[in-house]
DNA sequence: AGCAATGATGTTATATCATATCAATCCCAA
DNA sequence: TTGGGATTGATATGATATAACATCATTGCT
């Protein structure tokens, strides 16, 4: 994998073919791309963060999209179950799919220095985890991988990358 | 590893075992395993099911251990902090380790049915994330390792196990 | 076009998870 | 025996998330 998020890149055509890949998406599988969802889809490949649901919320209420908790989850709920953004559990944040599309599961190399999220794949199946699912007669239906630590800017002590 | 969470086994003896091997730890290093601590700790270990902050504090209360929310979080704080109990990210709840002792970065099968958390260990290091970190250049300090799923007594329907 | 069913949004209120702060107390070591 | 650090008690608040219900929009059917 890349971990593009890390590093230098177009970013506003990285967006540009985000955004058409979940369009296109959408457009297969008859969801609907709403005002609200696309903007905080938007909001949340802005950058390469996770953010919170509140944070969210502020941008879209500046925007006059919705001024309530509600509509901040619902569209973070609306894009998590269309595969378009996931949940960092260990931040409690949010943050967009670079790879929208197929099912994944995804697993995050998240940076405490500036909070910059990148992603990549697991196979939970072949991991130690996996193995002792396996042992244990234990069927997994959701994985859960994130790592937290420091991204190669933040190393070199440039924690705004 | 054996996942003895899901299975039949000794229960009282496995709680045994564990208080004093978490006994031992504390001794070891000079952490003091107050009234409180000791408690908050049997109360995880009670079963092996991941807690809310909140449904400790209404175990502790009950008992006249403590009545504000402080009281719950500063015990899970220590008891995470000491390795003796481990948070689970996906459900915001707290567990304890039954393998109080080296440092570990566990790794949970959280089974949807009964709540029940079985751990195992990791080496994020030899991951494919951990693969992927390489690449990138991103230093891991701390991994969440988590699938949820169901256990093998759920999976035969029956969620009391 | 008219209409019903479904999905999406607006709004209020509240539930749930977590921490800041400061005072009081305990415990050990010098 | 007293002083400093750790622990506990208590109040308040912050942060994350959802329940419930009314309204509006879209789609598909007749």
């Amino acid at each position: 994998m890349s971990a593009i998020e890390f590093r230098d890149h177009d970013h506003a055509a990285c967006m540009r073919s985000t955004m058409q890949a979940a369009e296109a998406q959408c457009a297969a599988r008859g969801l609907r791309l709403t005002p609200v969802r696309r903007r905080a889809l938007e909001i949340l490949l802005a950058e390469h963060r996770a953010l919170g649901a509140y944070d969210l919320l502020a941008h879209l209420s500046a925007e006059g999209l919705g001024a309530q908790p509600p509509v901040a989850y619902r569209a973070l709920d609306f894009l998590v179950k269309a595969g378009l953004a996931h949940k960092v559990e260990a931040l409690n944040a949010y943050v967009g799919c670079v790879q929208p599309g197929a099912d994944h599961a995804p697993a995050f190399l998240i940076c405490r220095g500036c909070r910059s999220v990148a992603e990549a794949e697991t196979l939970p199946s072949q991991s130690r985890l996996g193995d002792a699912a396996r042992a244990a007669g234990f069927r997994i239906e959701r994985s859960v991988v994130e790592a937290e630590g420091l991204c190669p800017a933040c190393q070199k002590g440039d924690p705004d990358k």
